[in-house]
DNA sequence: CACCATGTTCCTTG
DNA sequence: CCAAGGAACATGGT
């Protein structure tokens, strides 16, 4: 699930839900899932603390609870499977549930098969970010200044969360596509007029699939079989449409959008690069 | 069995 | 000190 624009929707459907809600008990099933924290800090901080506001920063959950008239800063990252839901108290966990924040009548489930993400108290990550793409803050001068000095190319560096927050593999590739871009570009190559198409091509792509929904519509629609589980984007026409998002993610082989040439893949930094070896020379 | 997967951090090397 | 490359983390799908 977790690039920046689905961790949006899923921040914006969850922020009313939680509002002036109160964590009631805590339910750690795994720890390896608190980060920075110990399972006794973690319960003693949020206990009894209610939900103040639930803002997105990068591709982190950033929940501000009050407590005692104190505020406390939630931080969540979903890494490569993290999950997080709300679902009746009678309904089952799933199976890799790891921290179950209990309200009133509902419970706030994480789950994450792989473990690479989690929860922490700790907002230091949170302060290590780049710019939000989609905020004034993130000029062609902000971007140009990061790039500088780099030598690697432009899609590493694109997924360095210091110079730009919250894109990910696959919106990387799909921006430096609409921006006609050759990924391996060395990032201090890039000219003036590059930087903008960049900065604009990222801007238009992670709008465009926040006004989307999610990028992993079948994550969402396994759902139904959860009974009461329910996530953002399960609307049917978000089934199976993979192929009609994405311009070259995924698409190796098939032909491009533009040109017809057939889409290229390739591994950079162990990571798979799609690109249109006509559109992006 | 082999390889691949939406992410980040830590260690090593230059 | 910094840039860059690679392994590690953990599990499931194909």
């Amino acid at each position: 699930m977790p690039e920046l624009p689905e961790v949006e929707v899923l921040v914006r459907h969850l922020a009313p839900r939680l509002l002036n809600k109160t964590i009631r008990a805590i339910q750690i099933l795994d720890r390896r899932s608190l980060r920075q924290t110990t399972p006794a800090a973690f319960t003693e901080a949020l206990t009894q603390a209610r939900f103040q506001s639930l803002q997105r920063r990068g591709k982190h959950l950033v929940f501000t609870l009050r407590k005692h008239r104190h505020s406390t800063p939630l931080i969540a990252h979903l890494g490569m499977t993290g999950r997080l839901f709300l679902a009746g108290k009678q309904s089952s966990l799933p199976r890799h549930a790891t921290i179950v924040l209990g309200l009133a009548r509902e419970n706030l489930v994480f789950e994450d098969v792989r473990r690479f993400g989690g929860m922490t108290l700790d907002t230091s990550a949170i302060e290590r970010l780049g710019p939000e793409p989609l905020e004034p803050e993130f000029t062609v001068n902000t971007l140009s200044q990061a790039l500088a000095r780099s030598r690697q190319p432009i899609k590493i560096k694109l997924l360095d969360q210091s110079v730009v927050a919250g894109i990910g593999n696959i919106y990387a590739s799909e921006a430096l596509f609409r921006a006609r871009l050759d990924p391996c570009t060395p990032s201090q190559l890039l000219s003036l007029p590059e930087l903008q198409r960049l900065r604009s091509a990222i801007r238009r792509v992670l709008s465009q699939s926040i006004r989307f929904g999610s990028t992993m519509p079948l994550d969402f629609g396994g759902s139904a079989s959860r009974n009461g589980l329910f996530y953002y984007g399960q609307s049917p026409e978000h089934a199976g449409n993979r192929e009609e998002r994405f311009q070259v993610y995924d698409r190796e082989g098939k032909p491009c959008r533009r040109c017809k040439t057939p889409i290229c893949k390739k591994v950079q930094a162990a990571r798979s690069t799609y690109y249109c070896p006509r559109c992006q020379a």
